[in-house]
DNA sequence: GCCGGATGATTAATCGTGTAACCATCAGCG
DNA sequence: CGCTGATGGTTACACGATTAATCATCCGGC
């Protein structure tokens, strides 16, 4: 009987049906509209009560042409960068008291698209993406507004961290730790303009200190630095400065691996401030976005009380992964 | 002007409009239904590609009764098995062609039931359910079927891994190693039912064969456990079994910061097989659920294809943080 | 006795789609 | 010529909620 298998759902027109009224009558009293009588108002919510009577998000849109809800297109839940956006967003919805919808793009740039037309035919009012690298947008005309939350670089782009100066804050913690001689590690494959500016914000430091950095490119996993790095001979590198937590973990298995100790020989420094840097040992030092600020502008932007695009500020976390430089320590 | 700030959609009136035609023959052209001209269609076809129609997923949802998608209600995204579910079920939906809706139900029972109910007034076709600790579904009354991935135990529960079979397979595993005096090491707070299967699972085994248990409850996360077994004294102990990877990782935290090595004083077993375990050193010994069967199974049920409950295996993944017993080693 | 105004409801249109039922036209045929 | 069938559409209603426009009553006032 009262198995949750789905029972049909009361409409207005039953309420109105039930107590011999007309269903714009129940409507009213329902969303305390026009005039009727105290007596009716109370005999619908009754009504609508004993039916369990939830208004049909469908036919409400419908008629509307607003549903209170937006839709996030997340490349992939499992980074957990990607899980906390969603959480922040989550958050911010509640707060305007809007619901929210979250999609995975599944590693595929035509699945990134369809979301967002999927999203868009649904009715969402507001489309928030945070686009897998490698994405075109341009031509996508969808019916609803799109919030691209990238980084700065991007046109589109509605909100972000400021991720230049996220690079900087590395470098500049490197150095004033005595690091001279530093690898970067970014991300290979499609362009990604949040690793291009978070590897610009870095060398601008480096450069301007006369620093010596090498670079290398590998895709954003902590199993392609954890490989990437195995052969690798550090010579007189002291630092890894990496665009992404992921790279700075499996740059710590690798050394870590080889006899290295991190930070004692080597120090690595990630990005993101994700779980799996506070999981880790040693502990990265990191730099920290602050999401919630994120979120929250994104969506005044979806709901049309911002236009120009936003750009927040991060923090420099220090943690035990990074220390002073060998030869500054000794010296 | 092409800003992805959103502009009117067509609908098959305008189409019908342009073409002087019905806009009944619009909607036939389009689904391939009625009889209809040849020529006709073709014009419908490129009108509608002219104008980028797409249709109305309120408009065909309201009239259909269906949406082809299903909404699934996580307790928390940034816990990695919750983000490795919502992926199973993404690619599991894609495989039906269904559209996913993804939420999160931010620690709160209420917000829990708020999104059963919200999504189904959306008219989701159906919603699957990984429920909180202390849920209590029982009365909810849904007007969609709702299936819920949670544990054996709950007559609700419409699919989940075996995880009585899981805390077997460690205890088996430990046996095996060596040890004969393990510290359970669960979840505490409101009920879980899982928590408690894979302890009952690990009982069972451990208790035929005479071997000593202690239980330690704690909030499932990496702080707690990281915490809670700080001024903890192993004493006779040479494994410690826990019901979630997070307290795993705590764990071995724990134990390090200690300066006990992991597998060589102690062994550490987590559960889940989340990426928390592969990144830790040691890796993580875990038992693995095979989340895409479970997303699978799941979405057959929902889509009315499966009534009786469904139990998937696990499997053991040995790795780094279990060893042969100090004891037994020496022996 | 009739008008103005307030009260409490109903009617009808609308949003975008799907579909059963109906209708006009024409060819073929006895 | 009238009937049958096929062809190619159109009309009309449904889905569920919202809302502007309308209508029926009743009351007081002149």
């Amino acid at each position: 009987m009262d198995k949750p298998a789905g029972h049909a759902a009361a409409s207005m027109q039953d309420i109105a049906d039930a107590l011999g009224i007309s269903r714009a009558t129940v409507s009213n009293a329902l969303r305390g509209k026009g005039r009727l009588s105290e007596e009716t108002r109370r005999q619908v919510h009754e009504k609508a009560a004993e039916l369990r009577f939830s208004p049909s998000g469908l036919g409400r849109a419908l008629r509307t042409g607003r549903t209170q809800s937006f839709a996030i297109i997340l490349p992939d839940f499992r980074m957990p960068l990607f899980a906390e956006f969603a959480r922040a967003f989550a958050m911010a919805a509640r707060k305007r008291d809007l619901a929210m919808t979250v999609a995975d793009s599944l590693g595929s740039l035509e699945m990134q698209t369809e979301h967002l037309r999927d999203m868009a035919a649904r009715g969402m009012d507001a489309l928030v993406l945070v686009p897998m690298r490698g994405s075109r947008l341009e031509g996508l005309a969808l019916s609803r507004p799109l919030m691209v939350v990238d980084a700065a670089s991007n046109p589109l782009n509605a909100v972000s961290s400021d991720h230049r100066q996220g690079g900087a804050l590395v470098a500049r913690h490197l150095i004033g730790l005595g690091h001279r001689d530093v690898l970067l590690l970014g991300a290979s494959g499609q362009d990604s303009r949040v690793n291009a500016l978070r590897l610009q914000g870095m060398r601008e430091v480096f450069d301007a200190q006369g620093i010596t950095t090498r670079h290398m490119a590998l895709p954003p996993t902590h199993e392609a630095a954890r490989d990437g790095l195995a052969g690798w001979n550090p010579g007189p590198v002291t630092a890894i400065a990496a665009a992404y937590d992921a790279l700075a973990v499996g740059a710590v298995m690798a050394l870590t691996a080889r006899g290295l100790s991190v930070p004692q020989d080597i120090s690595v420094a990630g990005f993101d401030d994700t779980v799996w840097g506070r999981i880790v040992a040693p502990a990265l030092t990191t730099i920290r976005q602050d999401l919630q600020t994120v979120a929250e502008l994104a969506l005044a932007h979806a709901m049309g009380e911002r236009t120009a695009p936003d750009l927040v500020p991060v923090t420099l976390v220090p943690r035990c992964s990074t220390a002073a430089a060998p030869s500054a320590r000794k010296g």
